[in-house]
DNA sequence: CGGCATCCGTAATGATACTG
DNA sequence: CAGTATCATTACGGATGCCG
């Protein structure tokens, strides 16, 4: 990895988690990832058909990163065809509630954002 | 552009306002670039300064971004040295709320996020 | 079944120069 | 000051194949 210690200055890095933490959530697939585990325990076959446009790599990369960050939990079970569980941790879920107020936005004002790309577009 | 009509699925892009959203305030710069501009009108080069790290570019088709989603307003005076000024419209201040609460849960567990990813870098 | 490794095209991004 | 245009580099994302 080319940067990992990062900022030498202050706003950016510093006073603000936003970035660590956005940058993980931020990707394409982390939100959608952690909607599907919402209602209990998946295997990855299930989250890929949920998701349902989501490629292995991606869904193995961003359950990896979910499990890094302490919001997901890998449970393998030595068993002979491979059984692989996803589960949010309680970080995991404590997360849901800041993300359903986020998607509870979206789904009132998805409207008006709409709206104002078209007129953009036309503009 | 290959795909531009998509999902003949439902679950991602039918349910789910989530995506269209996500995909204009997940990237790297949205959410900073509103904060930025939270208390109040803002120049260009304001914003350049207090992002800290951002290029021209991404400054810029960040803010276009938002202008076009409805979520800052852009303001131009018709002067010699230019002047403009962006500033959140109602949609974008009201999308403070919703993203405040995910800041204030990154501000809160950060740590617990922070720790389970070193966890992970020595195991 | 789970999922890492590889190949490859596309898109994002930083740096810089240039314009009004 | 406020951008846009261009270029080079990298990261991302999908498809596929292989292995445990």
């Amino acid at each position: 990895m080319p940067k990992e210690m990062d900022e030498p200055k202050q706003q950016p890095g510093a006073g603000c988690p936003i970035r660590g933490v956005l940058d993980r959530i931020g990707d394409q697939w982390s939100l959608l990832t952690l909607e599907a585990l919402e209602d209990g325990k998946k295997r990855f076959n299930e989250l890929m058909r949920e998701i349902g446009d989501i490629s292995k790599q991606m869904l193995s990369k961003t359950l990896r990163h979910l499990e890094q960050d302490g919001f997901v939990r890998r449970t393998v079970y030595p068993q002979v065809p491979p059984r692989v569980e996803y589960e949010l941790t309680e970080l995991g879920q404590s997360f849901l509630i800041p993300m359903k107020t986020l998607i509870g936005w979206a789904e009132q004002n998805q409207q008006a954002i709409i709206s104002a790309r078209q007129r953009h577009e036309n503009a």
